[in-house]
RNA sequence: GCGGGAGUAGCUCAGCUGGCUAGAGCAUUAGCCUUCCAAGCUAAGGGUCGCGGGUUCGAAUCCCGUCUCCCGCUCCA
């Protein structure tokens, strides 16, 4: 075991024990790679979440938000590609080991069948010589007759079998053929497999493929099959954005390292339509925005690094990704695409509507291009807790566990803590308590000495402690004690509101990206 | 799917050559003491020792099966 999986290791226990990730249906031993937010856990989620909507529509004049249903008309993935790109029965062979797509086993033995024939009217030629008619032939012989009837039955069976994703007939038809495994030469089949990036579901009552329906794989199409809808109502011109948050499912083969891979996750996507040829310029106008967005988080710049991808995918003319040195390693956490035209040209094809916008300055009509930046919001949240994670050895030798979160993204803002549980105290604490906690999330604690009430702060990231102690009664003066330095100065009850603004307010932090 | 590792309290673990009501530290709760940085005092709560079966007078411990999690490989935006 190396370091970086102690570190990680110790993060996913912090992260239980202080209720910001609970393994999934822990009860029953937990589900695989399925993780569940805690108290803590959802508050920073929801903070990265408020950063990330702020810093693109609010502060974007372009930019407009969407919430769009997880659940979409399949024809959406048939026109994405994803219903094509991921559909794979695979079967595996018990004694070779070795994996096979099912339907390209069977291909193989039509292939077989194929070449019989090919033999028959190649010596059907040889007797017949000049006279052979090879259509009449094929027509006609019983022999080739038989062929073709079982090649046909066969293809039948087999697109039956594809189409109505029937995995167990598949895999009757690869035994009833007696196909055998081209490396062990046997015929012991495990099932078929389908290896499918999405998760399929029925909707309605009634089963039957007219009803099969997918979780969405990505939130991007939404925001595609929304584009007209956006544009008119919202009365944008081009080039514009729609932006939205929500959850995605993908059926990972290996879904693993805690949080980072998960086969539901939340993503925050933003599309962004812009005017063909252009898409350069927005790429990377998006590519410093959306970095820039990181570092003033102040994780640290080292953590981030660019990966530009030399090999696209299909539908993109440029990509890179912003790399995150989590505790594994260098590993993607947000993607800026361009993706062309690729998705609205084939909604229009499938869907047979115009996806097309008017540009009045060119006075003509085209298919936007779009430029995307896609982030994880479970990674990011990985991000922001593997960077802020730190056991401190102190200089009188004592440990402490500190979660150096930034401070706009903590769950809790501020403790407001009585020095002592007597003498009034706890009554100015609380009176301090339910004002500020009109502003930002606070915690009201009077329990166990001052500085383990400190450490306990510490471990859930909480950035601000306000001490209330005797001399506070008399001159209305209140500790306020930095987390990450373990400083302290004093200052007035009634200035608080004002020195907190300046450190936790969101409004500070998006400023810096103007 | 293959190989390796691991499942005992909320967390980290001890116990595992079979044998008292299964333990420790931290954490939690209640109280005490304390005027500013954990490990002060008192008490309490919390465990079907992953699950099932077997051997035995007796199983957390030995045997068999099974499940789950973690790591690597395979696969893969």
């Amino acid at each position: 075991m190396s370091s970086s999986d102690d570190v990680l290791k110790s993060l996913v226990s912090h992260a239980k024990e202080y209720g910001f990730v609970f393994p999934s249906s822990e009860i029953y031993d937990g589900l695989s790679a399925t993780y569940d937010y805690g108290p803590y856990g959802v508050d920073l989620k929801n903070n990265i979440k408020a950063y990330w909507w702020k810093a693109m529509v609010q502060i974007h004049t372009n930019l407009v938000g969407l919430d769009s249903a997880i659940f979409m008309h399949p024809t959406t993935w048939k026109a994405s590609g994803h219903v094509d790109a991921f559909n794979d029965p695979l079967i595996d062979n018990k004694d070779s080991k070795k994996r096979y797509r099912a339907d390209v086993l069977i291909e193989e033995y039509l292939e077989k069948i194929r070449l019989k024939i090919e033999k028959e009217v190649e010596k059907a030629a040889q007797r017949f010589g000049d006279s052979f008619d090879r259509d009449m032939y094929l027509k006609t012989n019983a022999r080739v007759l038989g062929y073709a009837e079982e090649m046909d039955q066969v293809r039948g069976k087999m697109k039956a079998a594809l189409e109505a994703a029937d995995l167990e007939s598949l895999r009757q038809l690869i035994v009833d053929l007696g196909i055998v495994c081209p490396l062990s030469g046997s015929k012991n089949w495990t099932e078929v497999r389908q290896f499918n990036l999405m998760f399929a579901t029925e909707l309605g009552s009634v089963s039957g493929e007219a009803s099969t329906i997918y979780l969405r794989p990505e939130t991007a199409q939404g925001s595609y099959v929304n584009f007209l809808n956006v544009q008119k109502s919202a009365r944008m011109k081009i080039p514009f954005g729609i932006a939205q948050i929500g959850k995605a499912f993908r059926n990972e083969i290996i879904a693993r390292q805690f949080i980072f891979r998960m086969r539901e996750f939340e993503q925050m996507e933003m599309q962004f339509f812009v005017r063909p040829g252009t898409e350069m310029e927005w790429f990377e106008y998006w590519k410093n925005f959306r970095i820039k967005w990181h570092s003033v988080l102040g994780l640290g710049s080292q953590n981030y690094r660019f990966h530009d991808h030399i090999k696209l995918a299909h539908y993109a003319n440029a990509a890179t990704d912003i790399e995150f040195n989590f505790p594994m390693g260098f590993k993607e956490l947000e993607g800026i695409h361009s993706r062309t035209d690729f998705d609205l040209k084939a909604h229009e094809t499938f869907s047979g509507r115009k996806q097309q916008y008017f540009d009045p300055e060119l006075q003509e009509s085209y298919i936007p291009y779009v430029v995307e930046t896609a982030i994880g919001l479970d990674r990011m949240f990985l991000a922001v807790m593997s960077a802020s994670y730190t056991e401190e050895k102190l200089e009188d030798g004592s440990e402490r566990t500190l979660l150096a979160l930034p401070r706009w993204l903590a769950p809790v803002k501020l403790a407001i803590l009585p020095l002592l549980k007597k003498d009034g105290l706890p009554e100015l604490a609380l009176d301090i308590f339910k004002k500020l906690r009109l502003d930002y999330t606070c915690q009201y604690d009077e329990k166990d000495a001052i500085g383990k009430r400190y450490r306990r702060q510490d471990a859930i990231g909480t950035p601000y402690c306000i001490t209330i102690d005797h001399q506070s009664l008399e001159d209305g003066m209140v500790t306020l004690r930095d987390r990450d330095s373990m400083s302290q100065e004093r200052i007035p009850i009634q200035d608080l509101k004002g020195w907190l603004h300046q450190r936790l307010d969101m409004s500070v932090l998006l400023e810096q990206l103007t």
